[in-house]
DNA sequence: TCGGGCTCCGAGAGCGCTCTCATCCGGTGC
DNA sequence: GCACCGGATGAGAGCGCTCTCGGAGCCCGA
């Protein structure tokens, strides 16, 4: 799988253009400072030799790579059942491609992965990372970190070393969930339920404390831990329907566990939004527009943090953002 | 976003071993015909200097990059809303790390992407490409084969220009449809309806064949144009029911598309599966299983065929592959 | 007419690595 | 004891590019 068809060089091009390496390469990279006449002969001469730049080379003496490694944890797989990376990934593809930046994507499962991972980012084949960190207790960021590499993480990294002054882009979790329980508050609703999001992730517990600040009723038992999926939604639902039964609303930590939910209580015989009122989070279209009843949800712009967190990245900006949040309201509540 | 800090080059090891440049290189690529105190001490400066090969470096001599370019042609948005390239980019990605090879996204949008990617894959970053050409009529395969690198596509390309003796890895979606519509006929059906994938893509065409060759009722009536999506399947399945209210079973082109059909049938009354019994394609496990009722569906080898996929670029086989499916008996049929 | 400042171009030195080749060494066979 | 051989090591030549720097040519004012 060698490279076998020997590429036109620098030399190749100025040969043929009649002109010096010096002012090829100054023609290649913007043609600042030559005139005309040889700017000309010498595009010619690119275009008749189909000339391309050698990357490694130029990489050698520029130390710059024009790529940037997405690194996403991805212990579990349910990573891959929700189409968030992917709606990040494009935001980001987006972004990069505009800079003339390419992807590196480095997907790891497990420990051994992660040197392999900090091997590479130390290894200088790009010129910063991109990190989606799931998990409170993960290695990753502070790895990262050390790596010395210019870094923009996805979502909130937990307080593990050093990542303290972490750059990261979010979404508004804490207000988003705020958000949600008011609407509910609004319909009239006073016993609202939480169905949490796997709690090792900084989302899952940001949105479990917007919850708790607007919650009516304080009681434990209206909370009801989630992992994310819908089957995870599917047992917290019955275990919240079996210790407060009463309970006339519920704020789902994301769409896929609302759908979980909203079939539980279905089962249950309970009326949507009509007994229940049922909130999510994520607007993910695919899921939200074809629950039954279609979902109520909180919209976090996802595509747009992606591309928000490339541009971050190579426009070398320090400080972190964190996205609003909108309610889209639909029949569920 | 310039790499800043100056790491440490072989001939800083190689001065602190106490050794040549050639000697230095020789043990950090597996130190071979060197004799072992001297491997120890070139190792332990390398540790002590956490030295790190310098890629640009070395490919500029080797020619190799250790790198192979995904090429994800996305015109839709609707590619992200099923898991199943992030499945493949999985397999793929986990082979590559086996054989030490970075993966390299490129996702495409419309037409002026492609001349970008062509370049790209023409500029030698890269050893080989895997190409996902969803497009009939898509002229990307042409443009990855004329570039020269080793390319494996992903799912059966179109009989483009050039692309006939392509190297892939597709499943069998033919033989799959077959299966799919021998059980409905197995069941007791004989009004065996099809709702097809978006007709520009070989995997569709492949299964609207499969069905015509098993389907006992050839009808034309039978068969409603789908695209993949729930919704294009909500819409084809109130076509077929309009066109032939009495049919008895439906197989869809996938998952998602039988989802929509499920729901409509569900809308109109209709049982599954005693009134009309459905069948799927893909085996997308949060669709299929969260579906009402479970879906019967067929699967394929997702993960499976990115892992072979990249297999068969690093290995420089010559040859296409095409997978088995298998029907995954649920409540659907 | 001449010097000074400009702009434009080319020569050449590297970037950090690999790899060929010459060198050197100890051991062997005669 | 000597020519020989083979394995271990080092010297050095690039890989293709960028970028500094000096020189060449030009225009201007004096």
């Amino acid at each position: 799988m060698t490279e076998t068809a020997s590429r036109p060089t620098l030399e190749a091009v100025a040969a043929r253009a009649g002109v010096s390496r010096a002012t090829a390469s100054r023609v290649v990279n913007g043609g600042d400072g030559v005139r005309e006449p040889l700017v000309e002969r010498v595009r010619q001469a690119v275009e008749e030799l189909g000339y391309v730049p050698n990357q490694a080379a130029r990489s050698l003496v520029t130390r710059r790579h024009d790529a940037v490694a997405v690194v996403i944890a991805e212990p579990e797989t349910r990573v891959f059942a929700d189409p968030f990376f992917a709606l990040q990934l494009r935001g980001i593809s987006k972004e990069l491609t505009a800079h003339d930046s390419q992807l590196v994507l480095l997907l790891t499962e497990g420990r051994d992965d992660h040197t392999r991972v900090g091997r590479y980012l130390a290894g200088g084949h790009v010129d910063g990372a991109l990190v989606f960190s799931l998990h409170l207790d993960d290695p990753l960021p502070g790895l990262v970190q050390r790596a010395g590499l210019p870094t923009v993480f996805g979502g909130r990294p937990g307080w593990s070393d050093g990542t303290r002054d972490a750059v990261y882009v979010d979404s508004d979790n804490r207000g988003g969930a705020g958000v949600a329980v008011r609407h509910l508050l609004g319909l009239g609703r006073t016993r609202v339920a939480h169905i949490t999001g796997a709690l090792d992730q900084t989302s899952a517990v940001d949105r479990l404390d917007g919850f708790r600040e607007a919650a009516p009723d304080p009681d434990p038992r209206l909370i009801a831990e989630g992992d994310f999926t819908p089957g995870g939604g599917e047992r917290a639902m019955r275990e919240l329907l079996e210790r407060r039964p009463d309970l006339d609303a519920v704020f789902a930590a994301n769409d896929l566990t609302a759908a979980g939910a909203l079939r539980v209580l279905r089962e249950c015989g309970r009326r949507v939004p009509e007994d229940v009122a049922v909130v999510g989070f994520d607007d993910m279209l695919p899921v939200a527009e074809q629950t039954d009843p279609a979902l109520t949800t909180v919209r976090q712009p996802i595509e747009e943090m992606g591309r928000l967190m490339a541009r971050l990245l190579v426009g070398g900006e320090a400080s972190s953002v964190v996205l609003p949040t909108t309610l889209v309201r639909r029949v569920s509540a």
